[in-house]
DNA sequence: ACAACATAGTGAAGCAAATACACAATGATG
DNA sequence: CATCATTGTGTATTTGCTTCACTATGTTGT
């Protein structure tokens, strides 16, 4: 039960941890999806992201404009653009990480590694369910949107 | 690490729960909220969901509008506004523990009972940790702001 | 070759959430 | 009763997001 209040808090504090760096949850989003997958057309950023593609020019706007990402001309394909990171933006996505991986630290210190197990198991098993509750949504032909973590 | 993927996983599936029922987060945030409070004043909503009175203005002048709420004077304080749920919010708010709790059954339905009782004892472990990262804007005059649970 | 259709990105317009600042009305206090 | 604090709201702005319309391009069928 407490599932979902925990999802609301920890939400909120990830991105009261971003914001605090100067990013957005949306715009940490981008940086993350760029650093997984490297340079990616706006296309793609728009259905990694499920969001409109109108809203992937917005962002990358307000990322352009900030330094952390570079639009380039896409090689074949004259309509479209590769968005790639910047040193910055590579710099920003490596400390996300970063902050990710010692706030999991924080917040799981202290469990027993035998209950950490049946955790992420829980884990697991409830993302999976997720999982099954939304494809309505997602195109068949596209790949699995496996990278879709966070950050902070 | 899981566990923040998940958290922005089950975020968008709860919004978007919300959404096909015609409310926004920030909304069936305000309803729960006096749900679980009974009529308050907005500086108290405003406290109780840690954003700012003007805001608190706003989505009760939408959720006034839908019908969901009504404003009243306060009986001894003439600056204040009794805030409370007409039917229909409160049949809106039952609405949402209904899917709430049935969210549950459906992500954790098939889990043992031991391993969802550890599950929530890590679970409520996070939230320890989570409680003790963010104080520092909460006022300490202010009660524990527990109900802040969500809808979906 | 070329018309017909599909796709990539963007301008325009608009909504929701949230903020800061300013301000009037009211309450509380020395 | 003057001073200070609090409550709610007007104005203005930022951000995230959407839909619709449009241009420039790619792709395909005949």
């Amino acid at each position: 039960m407490r599932l979902f209040g925990l999802t609301v808090r920890l939400g909120e504090e990830m991105e009261k941890g971003l914001v605090e760096r100067g990013l957005t949850r949306a715009r940490a989003a981008v940086i993350w999806q760029l650093h997984e997958r490297g340079p990616v057309t706006q296309r793609t950023l728009s259905q990694a992201l499920r969001v409109s593609p109108r809203n992937v020019t917005g962002l990358l706007d307000a990322l352009e404009a900030g330094g952390y990402v570079t639009r380039s001309r896409h090689p074949t394909d004259r309509r479209a653009t590769l968005v790639g990171l910047t040193d910055q933006g590579a710099a920003a996505a490596a400390r996300l990480r970063a902050d990710y991986e010692m706030g999991a630290q924080v917040l799981l210190g202290g469990v027993s590694s035998t209950d950490l197990a049946t955790f992420v198991r829980v884990l697991d098993h409830v993302l999976d369910r997720l999982q099954g509750a939304s494809p309505a949504t997602t195109s068949p032909a596209t790949e699995g949107v496996s990278g879709r973590s966070p950050a902070g």
